[in-house]
RNA sequence: CGAGCCGACCGGGCGGUCGCGUCGACGGGACACGUGCCCGUCGCCGAGGAACGUCCGGACUCCACAGGGCAGGGUGGUUGCUAACGGCAACCCGGGGUGACCCGCGGGACAGUGCCACAGAAAACAGACCGCCGGAGCGGGUGAUUCGGCCCUUCGGGGUGCGAAUCGGCCGGAUCCGGUAAGGGUGAAACGGUGGGGUAAGAGCCCACCAGCAUCCCGGGUGACCGGGAUGGCUUGGCAAACCCCACCCGGAGCAAGGCCAAGAAGGGCCUGUCGCCGUACCGGUGACGGGCCCGCGCAGGCGUUCGAGGGUUGCCCGCCCGAUGCCUGCGGGUAGGCCGCUGGAGCCUGUCGGCAACGGCAGGCCGAGAUGGAUGACCGCCGCCGGCGCCACCGGCAUCGGUGCGCGCCGGGCACAGAAUCCGGCGUACAGGUCGACUCGUCCG
RNA sequence: CGGGACGUGGCGCAGCUUGGUAGCGCACUUGACUGGGGGUCAAGGGGUCGUCGGUUCAAAUCCGGCCGUCCCGA
């Protein structure tokens, strides 16, 4: 399980992070993972610190934690349903987050099979998105 | 023992390893030092009977409110309970069941308006299509009487499927007038039912019994209503979940209510078009130039300040009230954060008293979630329940096979319906399985 | 969380107010015109009116309960 420190909080960090995040889709899951040394650090880090001043100058001297976020649409199931997957995902993000370069942010999105899966499926599938979203790194998206 | 009916309750249990949230204690850390923030450890607590649907009623918050009228909405047996209710309890009435018991939006159709399709004679002050009965004249058939014709004759007469006349004889037919409503394919529904008298034919026309209506009286009940009696005319459908009438109730919006703070003084947010670049088409990202929408702000114009612009009365009118760095119009142009509200309450448990009950009074004890991209979980072990398969035992059967089991083993992501979001009281709906209690009916035994 | 609309042939909609016959356009099938396609003309098929109850003689319509879809509110 994750503290309430290493989840997305705000709907400007899910935006951003759909936006223009890389999106790597396997089996239930749909990974949207965004690096902070990607792009614009500082348009967003910039309003974060303005925001919360206390926040931003223990930032700079820790490394900054990598934060995770969830979407689970309504088309998944009930609020039971809808529940259950989304704690199983927060247990297996959990356990996941050291592989993710410092700063980070990931959304992960359940789509409609996540209700039947089973924790194992979800892991793999977990895996293999993040696997995806990490690997085309450093040939595609640096040519920019 | 079997079947049923009603009510109350539980809704997997124990243990382990990792975790999450609120609160409290302790320790540490940073600083623009404010007992606020961050980190760590420990401890307590951490979804439901429906948390659901959002169908009602309240608490609470904001807006509005002298008052009256019209309109609108809701409820609908009676008496109680309650903060309130469209809820609950008891009783009444009607219907169902052998019964325990269950079901009912259950006021008014002699205040008015309206509707009742098709079929049927007729669908609502009644009327009269067929039929039945009486009468009138018309034509026909038939019968009787008289006369004539014809035939037979024992000349006394007799017969006749012939002709004419008469008939207030009979039969059926069409027309007209009148009586009647017993009967009439229909229809959801047909103007009391059965029997007798009566009549030209009939009819509550009269009588007996029954059903029902209205008025009055007596008795019981707080009341809805019930029981009994008398009189009356002899009976005059249904639909108000059609308009409506009567009685009672209702200001509007909702915690995304509302309040405070930070940032912000002119830019920001969302949608979208063209072009360039990235990308594997689609989808998309990014930059430039345009278009559209949205303000606590800015600009311009107009109106008005004891002769009052305009606004409120959240549907309308009368009336009333407010009203001056104010109001209206146009153009340029908005809200993404934090805190409070936020959980101790018409609260729960036990005992006792009042009441048939719903419920209420008193005494003692208890604290049982407060998240905000949203905590209450994940993975295991054992037990319990359920399903499937195999073995074993027993029963039925010639056999294939079928049934039974507090029996054994294996398998199973099996074990319901479903998750707080301001809080309560109800209702409605979903739900595997189980426990307890009251009662009814049937069979057997004593 | 709180408000508010709507479910009718394959699709988009009328009909509901004032209850008795479910209709329109596109689509579909068949035939004719054409050498064929398209198009036009003619004929035809296809609807548990979302679902379950209730009122009524009778319900797409009136009244409730569920189910589903959509919209709005910081």
């Amino acid at each position: 399980m994750l503290a309430a420190a290493q989840r997305l909080r705000r709907s400007t960090d899910f935006a951003a992070v759909i936006r223009s995040g890389r999106r790597a889709s396997r089996g239930v899951l749909v990974v949207h993972l965004r690096v902070a040394d990607d792009h614009a650090p500082d348009a967003h880090g910039g309003t974060t610190t303005a925001r919360e001043p206390v926040s931003g100058t223990g930032a700079e001297q820790k490394p900054a934690p990598v934060r995770a976020g969830f979407v689970v649409s309504k088309a998944v199931g009930g609020a039971v349903v809808r529940n259950r997957v989304r704690r199983r995902l927060r247990h297996l993000a959990r356990e996941r987050l050291d592989r993710l370069p410092p700063g980070a942010m990931i959304v992960i999105r359940a789509l409609p099979g996540a209700a039947e899966a089973s924790y194992a499926r979800l892991g793999a599938d977990l895996d293999a998105a993040i696997a995806a979203a990490l690997a085309p790194r450093k040939s595609g998206r640096r040519s920019r």
